[in-house]
DNA sequence: AAAAATTTGTTATATTATAACACTATACTC
DNA sequence: GAGTATAGTGTTATAATATAACAAATTTTT
């Protein structure tokens, strides 16, 4: 087996596969519902494996939800720091993967000249999908 | 009176004397305790007076604290987007004000043109005292 | 195989936030 | 200024999110 990528636990890997066959993002508890058949069956269970799962890059938090999405970027095997676009109507979460802003992050130094070792962003709007479904009620 | 700043009510002025009090971000149920000499006895007292400051712009909720903090920007009565830094050592939160990054977000569009309205962004990192404070340990 | 580190299972509890409802104060309209 | 709409209050109960603590089992390293 590849010496980098030491394979998941039995509980990581089902609450992983639960969180992949999301396209949204999904709750701690929501998450235990959800995987108790598989035999977890209490919270620690799920935050343990969420936390391992964090740390490792297969998901990322997304903060202003309390909840959890698959990492869509790369091969998910290094955790980053993040930019979601989040849809104020459907909650719809994407990761965005854009070099200049990433950079425009990378570079930022506050006044003290203080590096940062990490950020999160979180940008709120409309998505294209729930923009046109607005445009489709006003004609009627 | 001013028409634009109708006055806060009774205990929305205490909460928001408690946060603006305070250099650190506080918690709700820390404001709570807080308060409790002045009257405020229960958590939807204290929850409906951070919405109605959040709302207006005289504070903002640090997501990934569960924490609030009074604005420190401008004259504080206009809502406005965020950008934090975090330290992770003490965990003081400072409220960055920089145009040049302000519009580099204000003018981000993502893959699809899509225009948001709204964003949050925390960057993490040590403080300039506490990187001083693990100067000095490191000497002796 | 022994020791160390990680993961598990479990119970209980801490922390953060909201629902629901009756009531009061304030602002707005005529 | 009476009537009405809007916003705020006080209270109880409960929902939703997250962690502490501890014993047992598993996996990895030595
Ligand atoms: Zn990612
Ligand atoms: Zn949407
Ligand atoms: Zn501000
Ligand atoms: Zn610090």
């Amino acid at each position: 087996m590849d010496k980098k990528s030491k394979s998941l636990s039995k509980n990581q890997k089902i609450v992983l596969d639960f969180i992949q066959k999301n396209k949204k993002p999904v709750k701690a508890y929501s998450i235990l519902s959800n995987v108790q058949k598989k035999g977890i069956n209490a919270p620690p269970q799920v935050y343990r494996a969420l936390d391992k799962l964090i740390e490792i890059g297969k998901i990322h938090r997304v903060e202003s939800q309390n909840s959890f999405v698959a990492c869509k970027i790369s091969n998910c095997n290094t955790p980053h720091k993040t930019v979601f676009s989040i849809c104020n109507s459907c909650e719809i979460v994407s990761e965005i993967n854009d070099p200049k802003l990433f950079k425009n992050l990378k570079d930022f130094r506050d006044k003290d000249g203080t590096v940062f070792d990490g950020y999160n962003l979180e940008f709120f709007g409309t998505c294209k999908s729930c923009k046109n479904k607005q445009i489709e009620n006003t004609k009627h």
